[in-house]
DNA sequence: TATGAATGAGAATTCATTCAT
DNA sequence: AATGAATGAATTCTCATTCAT
């Protein structure tokens, strides 16, 4: 599936790219601190250093900028946890680094994380299955360490309990953003990933 | 700690708790369907049964909307699961009933649970912990039931162990709603149960 | 020119008349306070000790309201200097004393006159007339007392100069209170009195 | 004292002044027509020849609006004055000249003067001083000028007769339009300067 | 008579979007 | 391409007034 192209008036290709990381940068900054709804356009042309004008320049109207929001996040998510997913060793060490290397990432990137998470709601209903899309990817790589594992006989999981333990491993990152209040109270960051993983590579 | 009380023009106390029963249901529909934000004040109003001025009679501002219909959904869900929470049996049968009782109320809640958690960082600051109050307040009820389970010899858990348990029980079931459009590929929710409680109660 | 009568759905004289006490006195509280406009009928109602339904079975219109408490002031004002007028004494001697009583009923009544004045200007058109019907009333007697003093030979003001006279005199009254951020800085009630009568006697 | 600032998003800082010359010149007319509080932003801004968003892109708030108005006419009643002022003679022959020059000013700017009095309550209360500060400056000029006659022999005023002089020459100005009503009945503006004039110089 | 809940027109203000320069 | 002034629909909230009890 190809990305969702969001309209510009201009034609420079290489300025869109600029332009658009420039939003980007500074809506990113905003919905953090106040969220999408609260946020102006204004604020936002103001954050990324040019006028509203220049900004309907390169968007075609304010829900474009969440969706190139999100879009920019999960595309870095998943690229940073591309670099660091392919080490050597058993499957199950290379299962390990690579839960090790997504709650690291995502700890990282907690503020956009949590902006991605409770903006989806508010994307042009168009454009949210391609965000989806970024998350059905990261999936499918976290699904295939999986797989190795299994194959290795390291699980003997059917193939439900393989996706739900992809699943609940995902979802174990994220909510180290989502519900960090809770968790804060209890854990440090090296904590909770030493005990999901305890938890999660344990055998029958 | 109290709830939060929400500031009301109207004297007849009897007569608040009725308006304020339309309110949250009126609003409820609106913000599943629309979020927040997007739904008005005059919608919610017309959805409630009354005139602008009425609403205004028995809230202070939108947000106090938000922090009522969030307030009402925290409680019934807690509400209904203390109804099914105490059967009879061995501490591992009685948390597997109420882990069962847990997923299939926030089931029969869906859209509810999820407006509550969409919405949360959208509530008036001041209010925010009253309702965390209730998340908490729920996460206490199943811990004691994994602690009973503990001191039955069913889990061997340190306390931080059993902490990071109770929680992704929780969030296991938040999940049957959060991310629904992933889960439901794959999953019938008595699957999901099953294979989530097979998880769970699974010893080293 | 009879009092221009404000409606009222209570047949029972008596009770009306002590009713609009209560309205004039709290109002003019809040007026003093906030000004007409910005106070509610609510307000009116509550600082009158009974319900905003009450309040208009009393009256017909806010404006009711304001026409009643100018009427009032106005009232007073003239009825305090009434008793206070007829003092015995030559004709300056008797003039003086009038007007050392105008200058400290208005002192004493500071505020509410205040209120008189600036809100004079909402007041429903068909009772304007009314209220300056009161301020002329004053200015007569007050002329009356200038009169003398002129046929005693005291002046020798012209019919024009006579009226331009007590004018002056009225206004000197009502300044201490229109103007008193200015005033305050330079005179005591006491020093502003006796230079104004000074001022005021001096012949040519 | 510097002027209180008002807020705009618009740059150009002579487009401003344009703009709220013509707000000035819009809110006027409907503040002499209906007063401050009966007026509604969104006339201000159809009678300033704009829309409503246009209006607010040169004020903050209503009151900004007529803090605007007020602050005008204390202008343009002082700098009509300042320009009549300095005429040649002696001093009384300067003082009554401006004198007469005052009252016409007042009289030419009745409207505007009346609204200036009248709302002069209304004024957010941080921008009242501000205000406040053009009268003092026009007493001052004023009272420069009496000064010239006490020292010159015209007066033996004392300082506190000296200020009480200036004021009540000031509020003899003010009444004008103030009292309107009632002073009409009897003098027109020539017959009111003449008379006031000479009542005012008259020596003892 | 007294009450106070209900009403809804109307008010101030905001903000996404457009378009002339 | 960039700017930013202009627009006006939409939004929240208020408050005088009514009317059933």
């Amino acid at each position: 599936m190809e990305k969702k192209s969001v309209p510009s008036l201009v034609k420079d290709q290489q300025l869109i790219l600029k332009r658009r990381e420039q939003i980007i940068k500074g809506a990113v900054r905003l919905f953090i601190e106040k969220g999408f709804h609260r946020t102006t356009t204004r604020e936002i042309a103001k954050e990324s250093g040019f006028s509203i004008g220049t900004l309907y320049e390169y968007i075609g109207t304010k829900e474009d900028v969440l969706y190139l929001v999100c879009d920019a996040i999960y595309e870095e998510v998943t690229e940073r946890l591309k670099k660091q997913l392919y080490t050597s060793g058993s499957a199950v060490e290379r299962l390990e680094a690579a839960i090790r290397a997504y709650f690291t990432v995502i700890d990282s990137m907690q503020d956009e994380v949590l902006v991605m998470y409770q903006e989806t709601k508010s994307l042009p209903k168009e454009t949210l299955p391609y965000v989806l899309k970024k998350e059905e990817e990261m999936a499918a790589m976290m699904e295939e360490m999986v797989s190795a594992c299994n194959q290795e006989g390291v699980f003997q999981f059917t193939d439900k309990e393989q996706k739900l333990f992809t699943h609940n491993l995902l979802v174990a990152g994220q909510m180290w953003t989502f519900r960090r209040w809770a968790i804060r109270k209890h854990f440090t960051l090296d904590e909770y990933i030493a005990l999901q993983i305890k938890n999660l590579l344990k055998r029958e």
